[in-house]
RNA sequence: GGAGAGAUGGCAGAGCGGUUGAAUGCACCGGUCUUGAAAACCGGCGUACCGAGAGGUAUCGGGGGUUCGAAUCCCUCUCUCUCCGCCA
């Protein structure tokens, strides 16, 4: 959610901002400040209604005390059309705060001054391409087939139990799920990210405090009856822990990570886009989150890139990294970095991992702040990005590095596999 | 699932219809004292919104109600704890 100070201290400035996303947000956000006009006029009056009220309260008890009964009961009639005037206005005043709240959910992000504007993928810029396209002297197999063939995947037998979108990883392929993860986790901690497992569904509160709710609500699998959401991921659940706290200094930073199963229903997905390891129901994530100074949110930002490269570079994958335009950037995002694999089997660039800085958006739902050195309180940054996702990854390595004589496992990896090729 | 108890400031813990934003202790910050520190003493110390400011309003788990007035009474929701049952 985008500040209300914000919008009405730099209204031009954000509407321009908002033009990047293709967006013209000049009627939401004049209609926001109209109501938020009236809304401080309002409670002003309100508030003086209320302090008169508060004032003959406190005189009828004095009465009392001095045992003047009669003055007293005087003094409550005189109460009665302040009442009627203090209820009215507090109905007023709710149901502007809550149009106003109604408006500010509807406004994205305003982008960062590097985004680009843009409508979709097209627009978006590519800033860096490591290694190159590998050039295979056999018929390169996708990877549905390539887990078919050494029985790493069983995606029927998981409609079976579930539905599509729910895979079976068996044996080598489960294991190989374990080593991603395991190394994913020890590449995070070294990097400084203190290590969490959260809960894997959420409440509400926690769906508000992120951005899921109340726009992506279609998207969290809902148990009804506790009124819990499944986390799409981690970020939820790991971002909330800091959900109304009020950090005691500016000296901070915070660095967290987290395994976990994500679950999205991705609603309106088809056709090729969902093909084997494409685009999944329940898949496996390391994420890290961080929590930051506003001014060290840029650099935090650029660490976290450079934790993803390195990810990719052990891994032996050729890819590039995309600065998103405006268009394709997520609702919360001020900044999105994508990295993409390429899929020569799919002749196209699968995404791997997002990385995205949300400078005070989150933190302003999330009531996320610390003190500054003069105990004023201001709003954190979050930031978070995957680290990684796996099935794009696993697709991407089956695919990039099959021989004929079978895949062969990162060196970096084979530490947590146990093997180094499967066949 | 059944029965009961409870939810107050960073923590502990009073208050149980009247001037209480809230006693007291601890923690924390500033000061006095000290070569320095500790102790002692003095002062300060939640959050949010409106306001140029003075100040005002809200907030004692959430929401609603009774009352001139609610942390205190009533309703409701959520959560926590104890005991019983079940169980990885």
């Amino acid at each position: 959610m985008l500040e209300l100070q914000r919008i009405r201290n730099e209204k031009e400035a954000v509407l321009e901002g908002l033009k990047k996303r293709n967006i013209d947000a000049a009627a939401t956000i004049t209609k926001l400040l109209e109501v938020d006009q009236e809304w401080r006029l309002s409670k002003a009056e309100l508030e003086g209604v209320s302090a008169e009220l508060n004032q003959i309260a406190k005189e009828i008890g004095d009465l009392f005390k001095q045992g003047k009964q009669e003055e007293a009961n005087a003094a409550k009639s005189k109460t009665a059309d302040l009442k009627e005037k203090e209820s009215t206005l507090k109905t007023k005043v709710d149901g502007l705060d809550a149009e106003m709240t109604q408006l500010l959910y509807q406004l994205p992000n305003v982008p960062n001054e590097l985004v680009p504007a843009g409508k979709n993928e097209l627009d978006n810029i590519t800033v860096l391409e490591v290694g190159s396209k590998r050039i295979y002297d056999f018929e390169a197999v996708p990877h549905w087939d390539l887990a078919k063939k050494y029985d790493l995947i069983d995606f029927e037998l998981g409609v079976k139990i579930t539905g599509a979108g729910f895979p079976i990883y068996k044996g080598k392929g489960a294991k190989l799920q374990r080593a991603l993860i395991a190394f994913f986790l020890e590449e995070a901690e070294k990097a400084g990210y203190e290590e969490f497992i959260p809960p894997l569904v959420v409440n509400e509160a926690s769906g508000y405090g992120t951005g899921q709710l109340p726009d992506k609500e279609g998207q969290m699998y809902y148990v009804n009856e506790d009124d819990l959401y499944l986390i799409p991921t981690a970020e939820v659940p790991l971002t909330n822990i800091y959900r109304d706290v009020i950090l005691p200094s500016e000296d901070f930073s915070i660095k967290m990570t987290g395994y976990t199963p994500c679950f999205r229903r991705e609603a309106g997905s088809y056709g090729k886009d969902v093909r084997g390891l494409n685009r999944l129901h329940q898949f496996d994530k390391v994420e890290i989150v961080r929590i930051e100074h506003p001014s060290n949110s840029e650099k935090a930002l650029e660490e976290m890139i450079d934790h993803v490269k390195g990810l990719l570079e052990k891994l032996g994958l050729h890819y590039r990294i995309l600065r998103l335009c405006g268009g394709d950037t997520g609702f919360a995002s001020a900044m999105t970095y994508d990295f993409e694999v390429y899929s020569a089997a799919q002749e196209k660039w699968l995404e791997v991992s997002s990385v995205s800085r949300f400078d005070t958006f989150q933190s302003t739902r999330l009531k996320l702040r610390f003190k500054t050195a003069d105990k004023k309180t201001q709003l954190c940054h979050t930031l978070n990005g995957s680290a990684l996702a796996l099935p794009r990854i696993v697709a991407s390595l089956l695919e990039n590095h099959q021989t004929p004589e079978g895949v062969i496992v990162p060196e970096a990896l084979r530490k947590y596999t146990g093997f180094d090729i499967i066949n």
